[in-house]
DNA sequence: CTGTTAGCGCGTTCAT
DNA sequence: ATGAACGCGCTAACAG
């Protein structure tokens, strides 16, 4: 390894005058920083940002922790997140913690000793050990597209009531009263909010919905498929169905088809969060819509202005509007 | 920050001892362990993993450069690599390099001076100063997916060769003659290899392809629309189409079902690498199928070897078989 | 079993 | 405009 030392030598200056040149805050005469630069050309001199980092007491690197890397909508905030961290000058290190509380203590952990400057967490749970050793060291976390009221921390999220609340709305505004819900596991935020939503436009419409055709779950392909099928069983059936996610959406997809219905001619479905290559699927589906990849951005400037500490004490929340985009999967009650 | 120092401090003991019950490598006391535990429990003490890297010479990080991370393939290969890789108590940082050989170079140039471990890259071009420099500097670094011949690295991919060939027999032995294949950019290793196992079927089969049925474009669902509607508009249009890729399948399908052509009635479609949901997807493309998640596992293997030096010095190759799975979307030619 | 010394590569501080 | 000395947090090598 080549090392300051060797280029001062090659370079016939001290170490120090060449760590001006690199960092080039300081005055160095042209001359010598010419020398300075030939000689790190000449050896292929790479600064080592380990002690850099040592010195600063600034690694540079952020982390974001998502829950499933393999839904779409994560792989957007991640991409919004990545391309205005790189602008700044940071580096991310991306984790995928399945939806597993350890694992988000474990990473956590990790990344604390590793001296991250800042992280973007999608809580698995409402409380962390590790999160209240973040808020202790002073390392700015932000929290993503979940509440977590208690730990008093930045967040940026989009909002589910509404999104669900706009979808319902629809439906109801189809005729359907019948409508089943299949959510997410009974505890996230997301999927509460998304419930208050769904229930508003009930209220609203001066209508109950049938408790019995509220499903809880998880984010999947597979629950999808399993609660489309149990709703279906019910006596009498939904007319419609309402997936609180897009894993959720197909899920239900499939059980609608393996059981032969038409969809929106025998059931109505609608979903939350798009997908890509959604104009493949047939029929093309009803969904509400998330901001994914301006929240990833929105949460990268809060955790820079966190960093530059231009920011007022108490945690900020950002909260990005959610759209309702109409197509082909929802048609009126028979 | 708390350091060593404030533990030993505490302890009563040298900072020495602290770093000894932390690494518990050597031998201490009962009790002097238990005191130190407790030391860095009432502080709340991290090891700064950033010291313990610089002097351990080893940061325990990886980096994985991909081209594309919304293609399911790599998230995929990325899991497989993740799942390994923290199974030998190391990180990794994943990179999303847009198929650009710049993007790379500026990756590289940032990870070699972060002092990573080693690398997993999917090159952009055929060459690369970075990728010499770590050579240079004696940073294993693992090629995934394309040949790149000349710079003598350890590399895992898919017999993309036999893939094509299995697809292009399967579609010859229905009867098609007029296959177009819809590829992507000229000069991709994996590109190259994929037409040159669909030559090998028409060779084997005595026929000749039609030169006019082969394009050209990028791994992309545009590409693939655009590509797709070419073909379909050369006299006489193709009774096949074999997708390169998963994403030119998928805007394959969309420009056939534009121009209301049945899947497999009109025309037969096969793809190359599967997709999630492939079940929702109609007609279920028949395609053939790379060990994704497998070549993930394997190219840490290979490193994990390259940095404990029990492989000989000349590079290694590990290629994995492909596969073809038959569905729905191929019929005979009428 | 435990402590002392020294040093990793770099940048801050203070001097020249 | 340039350099010497020191120290960041930790551990290897060598005492004791």
């Amino acid at each position: 390894m080549t090392t300051i030392r060797d280029v001062a030598r090659l370079a016939g200056v001290a170490p120090i005058t060449v760590s001006r040149v690199i960092n080039n805050n300081d005055y160095a005469s042209k001359e010598t920083r010419l020398r300075v630069l030939q000689a790190i050309e000449q050896l292929g001199y790479v600064p080592n940002s380990l002690s850099q980092s040592f010195r600063w007491k600034q690694t540079g690197l952020l982390a974001l922790l998502v829950t499933d890397i393999t839904n779409p909508f994560w792989t957007t905030v991640a991409r919004g997140i990545e391309d205005a961290v790189s602008d700044a000058g940071f580096n991310v290190i991306l984790c995928n913690t399945d939806e597993n509380a350890e694992e988000v203590e474990r990473y956590l952990r990790v990344l604390l000793a590793k001296q991250i400057d800042g992280v973007f967490i999608v809580p698995a749970s409402s409380d962390s050990e590790q999160i209240k050793a973040l808020k202790r060291q002073g390392i700015p976390a932000i929290v993503l597209d979940r509440r977590l009221p208690e730990l008093l921390l930045d967040a940026v999220r989009c909002d589910s009531e509404q999104g669900a609340y706009l979808v319902t709305q629809y439906l109801l505004s189809l005729g359907h009263h019948r409508i089943a819900l299949i959510n997410g596991p009974a505890g996230l935020s997301t999927v509460e909010d998304r419930l208050e939503g769904y229930l508003r436009a009930f209220a609203e419409a001066n209508l109950t919905p049938c408790s019995e055709l509220i499903f809880n779950g998880h984010f999947t392909f597979e629950s999808g498929e399993e609660l489309a099928t149990r709703a279906l069983s019910i006596t009498p059936p939904p007319t419609a169905i309402f997936a609180a996610n897009n894993f959720l959406a197909l899920g239900s997809i499939k059980a609608l088809r393996e059981r032969g219905m038409q969809i929106p001619a025998d059931i109505s479905l609608a979903g939350f969060d798009d997908l890509p290559f959604t104009q493949l699927i047939e029929p093309a589906l009803t969904v509400a819509t998330q901001p994914a990849y301006e929240m990833g951005r929105k949460a990268v400037e809060l955790l820079l202005a966190r960093l530059a500490k231009t920011l007022p004490d108490q945690p900020q929340e950002i909260i990005l509007p959610t759209g309702l985009i109409i197509r082909q999967s929802c048609g009126p009650k028979k």
